[in-house]
DNA sequence: GAATCATCTTGAATTTAATTCATAATGAGC
DNA sequence: GCTCATTATGAATTAAATTCAAGATGATTC
């Protein structure tokens, strides 16, 4: 008759209602389906009563289980406080942690974290240094930015990169493109359009680094700042855009364009925060980090925590 | 850089305190010693900060172990009342407790123990069954009480019996007696004394039971209800007097009475909480067995959980 | 109404973590 | 310096959690 509840189980059934369902729970906690199922039975079993009711959408909770989830609503801030005021008293008080982002489209998710964060940390100071970063790591190393987000792994250099997650990236076309049937897009299928993109380098492109190039496919080019001019730009037919699923999730649905696959496989585009090794000790960072990851899970659609 | 603070480090870092050193705080939560020390250097370590001074007595916790007391004195209490909302859900509401007690000096940690209780579990109604009880285990049967104070378990009988704990039971005598100088009493010296008791039938007497009975000795009784009145005629040479230590500690400490182990290895008596198999099984029947022996250990002096 | 998909369950194997055991170290008190 | 009380430590053991690999189950689709 001793009590087997720990705090894993209050996370558990946490991430449980954030991810409504087992699957995508475990993803955010980093186990597997099978363990969150074992965990919650046992507990179920423990004090004899179901937690949740299973086969709906997402997953409702008993009683009992909404009595575990006040419970813990109220333990594990509290909970999470007291750790940052442990590092606090370890590591002593935080720094500032400035942001380099060489993406635009990266503020659709950066935004929600940093606000997450920031009450989290008050004590850290939050900045994002602006303006386009050809080399976001070299900021890193000239000490005027403390994070950067990037696309790539460079395995030589002394940085410490966390992954962050992969996302597919589509080709927007206009409703009646002529390429409006086809099952998903190749090289060539952009020869003869202009690519509409944010303005940043080619070589900061995925489509371009990934697909063109080596298919040895030049192409005109147009930039603009706004996503919404680029879908704007898209649906007049004056060319092709490229992004992330989610940054044109909204349009999608609006049927303003349509969304095309990149070759065969799909067009995948990864991020990783990257910093000098001296603040990945810091447990301000790896907060920061998995805000990021979580936040990030639970608003953007179809992304995959790597 | 994960978390693994759960709530059983709280509850050790809880029982440390209450305890004042490791072992005895191993002996609160049914552990040893070693897993405590194991456990806590764990916790210092993943977060770089010692948690309390050792070589003090008791011990001083330091910033960080008071934060941490100060997350558990928030968070266990909520977890406790969590944990018997699921045993209500699970188990319907609690029904009553009424005591049947055998020995006097029981109500000196009872009624602490009792008060804890109260508190904890408001809907159960307590009551303790008046008068001397010849045959406690006798009243669960007929439903005249729910839970009965023994200090035998009777194997045979289809009674639950829950250990409380051990203790040693001592003889007192005046301070200018003639045994005064011995360094414990054997049966053939309690025969030409007065033996001063509680009014309850012989066979409930651990000295007569386990000492006086075996040796042959016959002693002349005389009973009183107080502890105190006991004392008094002990102080006033009209015999000797034997009561758990703890009961007699006040009057010890104050050199009214002079304490004296019965027989070499001295006498000890066990306690145990009888109760009906069905109600063994709730929650609230196992969370007083509990609460009976966490205050006792820590109210009272050198007494031994079993 | 079979087939597919998404989800949760289950038991055994595996891995990981916690606990014990046995003993050593340490400091306080005599 | 010796003893006692307490905490620490490393290896062995035990226990527990997690994964793996399948198997149900219910909903959805063609």
């Amino acid at each position: 008759m001793q009590s087997i509840l720990e705090l894993r189980h209050l996370k558990t059934l946490h991430a449980l209602r954030e991810a409504g369902n087992l699957l995508r729970a475990a993803v955010l906690l980093n186990v597997t389906q099978s363990a969150l199922s074992h965990q919650i039975k046992l507990l179920e079993e423990h004090h004899g009563v179901p937690l949740f009711e299973r086969k709906t959408t997402p997953i409702r909770f008993t009683p009992a289980g909404e009595r575990l989830l006040q419970l813990a609503d109220t333990v594990l801030p509290q909970v999470a406080n007291c750790e940052r005021d442990l590092a606090r008293l370890a590591q002593g008080v935080a720094g500032q942690l400035r942001i380099a982002v060489e993406c635009h489209t990266c503020f659709d998710w950066l935004m929600p974290a940093m606000d997450v964060f920031r009450q989290r940390w008050p004590e850290v100071e939050l900045d994002i240094v602006s303006g386009f970063q050809a080399d976001p790591v070299g900021l890193l190393y000239s000490h005027k930015a403390d994070v950067a987000i990037v696309s790539e792994m460079d395995a030589d250099e002394s940085v410490a990169y966390h992954p962050l997650f992969r996302f597919e990236i589509v080709a927007l076309i206009a409703k009646d493109h002529a390429l409006a049937k086809r099952d998903y897009l190749v090289a060539k299928d952009f020869a003869t359009d202009t690519l509409i993109t944010y303005p940043v380098p080619d070589d900061m492109l995925d489509v371009v680094r990934q697909v063109l190039k080596p298919a040895g496919v030049d192409t005109a080019r147009r930039t603009t700042e706004l996503t919404v001019a680029m879908l704007q730009l898209v649906a007049s037919k004056r060319g092709i855009a490229t992004l992330p699923v989610w940054a044109a999730q909204n349009y999608v649905n609006r049927d303003y364009v349509l969304p095309k696959r990149i070759t065969a496989q799909g067009l995948t585009g990864s991020l990783y925060a990257a910093c000098l090794p001296d603040l990945s000790t810091k447990a301000y960072l790896s907060d920061f980090v998995n805000t990021i990851r979580e936040s990030s899970y639970l608003n953007l659609q179809s992304i995959e925590l790597i």
